[in-house]
DNA sequence: AATGAATGAGACTTCATTCAT
DNA sequence: CATGAATGAAGTCTCATTCAT
């Protein structure tokens, strides 16, 4: 978990926002308030208990964080924009220049990179999805820094498959929906049923019978 | 919208807990209440704010409800045991019982039906969905009396089509999942796109073609 | 003391912004941050102690003010507008009827009068005092609700004994400049040294000295 | 307005308590601080704002100042004892000395030297106004240093001119009093008119009638 | 049953002050 | 000397809950 976070941490030190260095503290407090937001959601989440966790005086908090807010956007924010859209995207460029991967091949690695990344920032994903709801700030810088980038490369991907005849004519938006539906299904269960001791999940299984199943739905025979 | 929840009041008073007739405030503190929590989140009302949509004194509020998590659960749990499984489950009797329809029916109507409903109670499913997480007496019971009655039904019917002969042979676990999961993908991306006015989202189309997909991926030709 | 704040409680009572009974806490409350707020200054003075010395709880006072900037405004403002102007202007509307008062009577009756009201409203008269400096809508609101009321009223007498000759042809504000300092001049002076015990302060000769002064400087002889 | 502080501080600097020379940065700190605390007034100035305003860490203050409060006396102590009383009496004793002038003479210099320097350090007198009412020790050192000696020396003038028979006979401290509330008037209401553009206020005249109306009450013909 | 004033625990936040660097 | 991160006490304010009416 430390390590998770640390090098979560490292990704956001060379952008903190003003540019300057955390100090211990800070980070201390960022893991904290990562946590407890996760755990408690963010309006029943106290800045003290945050602070209790983090070993730092409540005070200590607001020196950095001119409000409970700016505590959590200085997490949601730049996950957003310096992590989310570009781990998603990374390593579609390759994929783009190479000819030859085919289709099953591309949501294999997306499946198989991104579980790792889903087990590491677990929290910060599911603060993410609790609170857009209820900031319109978070859900505009959503749609724009994530969505619409993650969409528009997704889109180019399927149309450069389509045009090798290897998947179906659809619309590029209702391949993107139906693809990404499906494995986020197939993560969203796994990450319930595939991890408790003594399930029936045959992992390696499940994950090709998903990959046949988009195939089928989507391939050219 | 207030003859939505009207109606939804309706499907409550028959099944108050206490099986006592709810008087007129009492209706109007649940109506302000779901609209409120919808809205903000739980933990981020105030029974000030629901007292005052309601119309009622605050204390009204506690003289029916001893605490607010007891307001918020006498809207969640019969939502989930009187509500939400009955109405994903009704009509399937009709299927199980006709030997006639194909999978392709079951999932079309299973659609058609439900979109009207999502809609109806779109405040309670999120407040549902959001408050979740944070509650585990909630969780254990979506999981008892949502979740597993809604599987076996589900369960039930995938291998009646598996005899059939008219679907593949996977896990029955297996099918539901990737049938869920793109149908769920599909009302999602509807309610947000969907709905905008001038969005390019040609509903028919899209409908038609996501349960294509799955036919395509589950259906034995 | 409580007698004084008893009866300014009346007047505010008639008119509390809302209309609405003050209730016995909220009578309390007032009092005691009238005496805090007099005693320490505003910005000094802690809702904690404001509550103690009122016998109530401290969410008490935000029941009824919002803000603790509200409560100083519903002592000040009022003030200003029911209890300051009106009563600096009782009874000259008297001496504007009647012909007979002598320039000399006017300012009699004026530092009679009103070394009372002084004494009895001392207190918020300090806040007054204190506060207009840093709150700008104070300062609008006094220069509005007292000043301009106060003068224009001053400005009609002072006409009237001019044009029955018997004070001096100056501008009417430079008149009413003079008198009313010199009025403020002796006030002051006597409450510091004429209520210590054992100061050589014989009130009644600094005062028909005063308006021996005042007489000289602007009378027509 | 630099100029100004930076006079006063000359003024202060010869006159350290400890006798020992301000750095760059301590002299930024009291004037950031004379202007914090005339702006907000003391109770409702941050250390954090001097220290920003001044350029300085916060730190720094407490390394010249031990408490918040020692920076309010190292302004407003020294400024009592060693600018207002020398100030007020400056040029006096010239007028003991020569036995000419007169008493309007006297006023006429009082006025015009004065108004120059009010406005130069308004900032300064503007905080000791506001604080003394709440600071024990200010008000004895006021009394002690100031008042009593101003008085002390306008007593004896006045009793000078009573001698020659020029003003009239009543308690020099009476004297004292109509002469200094007619001049405090004037320099308020002046500097609250006066100094509107586009107000009718004629300074010139003004003050020659304050003058003669002064000379009126207490000359002797 | 309904009210709404009152409560007090606890929330977020500010701030003077300290101290290691 | 200067810094600024850290502190913790105290401040303002919120809120679920109680209770006399």
């Amino acid at each position: 978990m430390e390590e998770t976070i640390e090098q979560w941490m490292q990704d956001l030190l060379k952008l903190d926002s003003a540019g300057a260095k955390m100090t211990e503290k800070q980070i201390k407090i960022l893991q904290s308030a990562i946590e407890v937001f996760a755990e408690k959601g963010y309006a029943a989440s106290s800045t003290n208990e945050i602070a209790q966790r983090a070993g730092v005086a409540e005070g200590t908090i607001f020196r950095h964080y001119k409000t409970k807010k700016d505590l959590l956007l200085s997490i949601v924010a730049p996950a957003m924009t310096k992590l989310i859209a570009p781990f998603v995207l990374r390593g579609f460029n390759k994929v783009l220049d190479t000819q030859y991967a085919s289709y099953d091949q591309l949501i294999r690695s997306m499946i198989e990179n991104r579980i790792e990344f889903l087990k590491k920032h677990k929290n910060i994903l599911k603060i993410l999805i609790q609170e857009i709801p209820f900031h319109p700030e978070l859900q505009e810088s959503f749609q724009r820094d994530v969505l619409a980038k993650v969409l528009e490369r997704l889109s180019k991907l399927v149309a450069q498959f389509q045009a090798q005849g290897t998947i179906i004519e659809l619309p590029t938006a209702t391949v993107v929906r139906l693809t990404v539906s499906t494995i986020v299904g197939y993560v969203l269960v796994r990450s319930f049923y595939g991890e408790r001791p003594g399930a029936e999940w045959d992992d390696e299984r499940e994950r090709e019978e998903t990959i046949a199943f988009i195939m089928r739905g989507l391939g050219v025979s």
